[in-house]
DNA sequence: TTGTACTGTAATAAATAGAATTACAGAATG
DNA sequence: CATTCTGTAATTCTATTTATTACAGTACAA
């Protein structure tokens, strides 16, 4: 994973989960994660389709929580932002004249499967309100 | 992780797994895997520091494992590759002013570090000798 | 002893992906 | 109805990844 999804809307969550129900700007989001404010807004998009955020549009509108911290695991923000596979995959197709080649990508997703399952295990045990509890 | 080198290793790796200490070459490799050679000696070389491949030069030359496939874990492999980290981190430095931007560098470290760890469990419980024979 | 087939590695270029920025329509508020 | 927000698309900028080129050095075999 390179890109900074999954941190960036743990972040966002963060900062909510520490006020209750209080509308955030994506202003103010992004000024304590750093970036530009339309990527927040872009990450409370895809977290508001996954259901873990509402927000409300024009004056002194923002971003809140839409179920209590309690009640998000870390497995549901992974989930909300995975993209590409866990351990990567090579852009070009193998050579199907190698049996090596012709069968490694489906075992490689069995294997990614396995592996995905094992952190699953391990973010769906922790909840946003135990992170956000750390500060 | 969006960059392909766990696959292409452990695919490297597979390769000569399924020969019993035949050398292959990086353009065997290279076409099996569909990239460049370039690339495939570099992972080699890679393997190699971490001593998981023997390599041989000039003609004739080529690469072959250096210990037993059922004594290579995926999570040497993984170790080997590993670069940046797991689920991602933002480029920008947070916020030292805000509370939360202070600190979640540190608790990111620590929630990845765990999350890590359960993966590396997962990954250390298969070897390459399992991998290989699934072929 | 010399041509050939390799590895090893550096340097560069091309392709792709990620993030920032600009722009603007539309919503809610006072 | 001016202001302050969100939502989203389009574009530009930057960083990362992969491919390519180049070439020195090694080993073998005729």
């Amino acid at each position: 994973m390179n890109n900074a999804r999954f941190p960036i809307s743990l972040h966002i969550l963060t900062l909510l989960a520490r006020e209750g129900g209080i509308l955030l700007s994506s202003d103010y989001i992004a000024g304590s994660i750093n970036i530009n404010p339309v990527l927040v807004r872009k990450e409370i998009s895809n977290l508001r389709n996954h259901g873990m955020i509402e927000s409300k549009e024009g004056k002194n509108g923002g971003a809140t929580l839409a179920r209590p911290a309690a009640d998000i695991l870390l497995s549901d923000i992974y989930h909300a932002v995975q993209q590409t596979s866990l351990l990567g995959n090579s852009r070009n197709l193998p050579n199907p004249d190698c049996p090596v080649g012709k069968q490694i990508n489906q075992h490689l997703d069995d294997l990614y499967k396995d592996v995905e399952g094992a952190l699953l295990r391990k973010l769906g045990d922790i909840t946003l309100a135990d992170f956000a509890n750390k500060f």
